[in-house]
DNA sequence: TCATCTTGTAGTAAAAAAACTACAAGAATC
DNA sequence: GATTCTTGTAGTTTTTTTACTACAAGATGA
């Protein structure tokens, strides 16, 4: 603990549309000594204005949010607070969004699974300047440790591979990619694995997933 | 208001995976005089085992858990106690589920957008044997009477179908998908088939596509 | 420069999905 | 009240996909 956390507590901030999630949060954060709440908002333009008004230690964010998701909002907040510790919460498990949010300057995320006491957990760590992981988080971080950062999983396909993952994930059929490139049905297979292999995804499902969302198709 | 519910309180059950969440409820429910919080579980099984243990009034219940999904239990539910009121909690916004699960046999459906007091304000209602609905979600009932006219597509989906529907839409695999249903997988294939048909769609990608887009999945 | 890794390519075999077909029970219609 | 449509279910067969393996040519690295 540092010496300037000893005497005072804890403000938190709370950023979450959902209503009863935030009496949730709050109620915690009521119960727990040295947690001290200093403001509820709903969204993510609430939280840029709110932070002109007041002091905040940490902000808890929900990942999901109307206008601005909670994304946005973070890399928003990076440009005018940067050492403001934020965490995330989100109803998802950890795997596909908390290294991103990681990434983006988070200091803790927390998947729908995790339980009241880690946030609290959460709260006092990243308040001291440190960041919280859940143990499957942690593995994650590792593995992304090995790579070239700033890199995004696509960017790592050779561009024979970047073609073929664009019209897998448009939908369109082995056979039929297979026949438009003129090979055969096995390699665009062995160019899928090494896709999946690559961007560390576990079926097309996951890739047309990315594909929207990054929008790379439409 | 009846003669039953003027001097006692109103028991409740909350079914919701999410700790923060169930936090909240319970709050929410200790903080009103009048309800009674009598139990909290983590799942579909568990609902039914702990119905035949205690006395419940209104069962509050997440739209979505692992294990069994809000809509399974909600229909096992109807079998065996029909006349218990179910309100279902979700994160998703009312258009898209409410109906549904409203002729499912819930009493009341409150989305990701709804206040604290809306809960309360459900509760009471539905303990007496009413029917919350909030003003959006009631717009949504009054077009299910003119019909046909304004369907969305993955609204001619039977509510089997769209259990499927989601799960193909969130890349389980029809294996998995008919483990998890234990149905055959040529079972599962022939909703799909159905699927496609009424959707007018032509594979499992643009079932995807299509469940991003409307925010059907995440 | 020699060894190793990556990339583009395909074959074979095993597993999964898709297409049809079928059928009973309930709902809707006539 | 009989008839047709819809829904939930599964079997069989065909087609696709996946997994594994292999290999040559160029890139990389020590």
């Amino acid at each position: 603990m540092t010496p300037s956390s000893k005497n005072k507590s804890i403000k938190i901030l709370i950023a979450d549309d959902h209503d009863i999630v935030r009496k949730g949060i709050r109620t915690i954060i009521e119960e727990t000594p040295g947690l001290d709440l200093v403001g509820e908002v709903e969204n993510g333009h609430e939280v840029i204005e709110k932070l002109k008004e007041i002091e905040v230690d940490v902000l808890v964010m929900d990942f999901d949010m109307p206008g601005k998701n909670g994304l946005d909002a973070l890399i928003e907040l990076q440009a005018i607070r940067p050492k403001l510790p934020v965490i995330i919460l989100s109803i998802f498990p950890e795997d596909h969004y908390g290294v991103r949010f990681l990434k983006a300057g988070a200091s803790g995320y927390l998947g729908k699974s995790s339980a009241t006491g880690q946030l609290v957990d959460a709260i006092r760590k990243v308040a001291n300047g440190g960041k919280f992981v859940s143990p499957g988080l942690a593995e994650k971080l590792v593995n992304e440790l090995n790579k070239d950062s700033e890199k995004l999983p696509h960017e790592y396909l050779t561009d024979r591979e970047f073609q073929v993952f664009r019209m897998l994930a448009s939908g369109i059929k082995l056979k039929d990619i297979a026949d438009r490139l003129c090979l055969s049905i096995n390699t665009v297979s062995t160019y899928r694995t090494r896709i999946l292999e690559k961007m560390e995804m576990d079926g097309n499902a996951d890739l047309i997933h990315y594909a929207i969302k990054s929008g790379l198709v439409n």
